[in-house]
DNA sequence: CTAGACCTTTGATCAAGGTCTAGAGTCAAG
DNA sequence: CTTGACTCTAGACCTTGATCAAAGGTCTAG
């Protein structure tokens, strides 16, 4: 329906997905994108295709994949049918690593906090909480 | 009270606190560390206070702070009673920079698990939700 | 004395994900 | 035609936080 035989220079689609041109190249060198189709001057020329591509991956990577388990989900993908259960199961273990993250974080936030909380923000270094855990040694008589 | 006239090699405060040799080495470079004393021979002579100091950064890279704001953090310690307030303000950024972390994450991890839940598991890839998620261009009529 | 552990330095390497440069060719507008 | 914007390639460089290597000097036990 719209633009089917659209055909963009490298920059044009650099523009309409919000990344670098060399990000784009970059990609390709590492198998993210295939090679497009070139001009007879050697541009690149890429199609509708290569943007939803190029966005597939920036979503996937917004989501915490890693550019090599990105590499893994398009060919997942690619294999239609076989793909969506294994898809879920990558997906499955992302979240599972997300918790552990948040989890992670949650405790050295609370840490964080209780120090921050017992700190009265003047005084002599000795008195602040924060220096003190910070440096005290607790295996130290 | 305790080992007062201490010196030890940089091997024997790495066993101590637990690091690498090349990690004291490199925290000096990078100024963390001080220039320690050294014997006639070059060695590196250290006392408790670099053992003290030492754990302190492994400490506050714990709690996330970069080794960049771990030599803030230092510089500002060592500032007697001026430092107490700046440290606890670096902490409250600190802990702001976290709780941003954890929300980025969190609804990350929420799309995510939506997605998951939303998928069969099997089927065709049109029917996936994940890979449509990935794939569905919203600024695309 | 000697083996072997330990120390010194400078500089290279790693992972991840790009970013930038140089030097050359190409394209579109005026 | 000329100008300026764009693109090409190959490869170097960046960040963070280390870690390792090479080549040599030192220290300690036996």
């Amino acid at each position: 329906m719209n633009t089917p035989n659209t055909s963009m220079t490298i920059g044009a689609v650099a523009r309409r997905v919000g990344v670098a041109i060399d990000t784009i190249r970059y990609y390709e060198r590492e198998g993210l994108l295939p090679e497009p189709l070139r001009r007879a001057s050697g541009y690149r020329s890429y199609d509708e295709g290569a943007v939803r591509q190029l966005r597939f991956i920036r979503r996937a990577k917004d989501l915490g994949f890693t550019l090599e388990e990105i590499r893994d989900l398009l060919t997942l993908s690619a294999d239609r049918q076989r793909g969506v259960k294994a898809v879920k199961k990558r997906a499955q273990e992302r979240l599972a690593a997300i918790d552990e993250r948040i989890a992670e974080l949650t405790r050295v936030r609370d840490g964080l906090e209780q120090l921050i909380d017992a700190c009265p923000g003047h005084g002599s270094p000795e008195q602040c909480p924060i220096l003190k855990a910070l440096t005290d040694v607790e295996g130290e008589a």
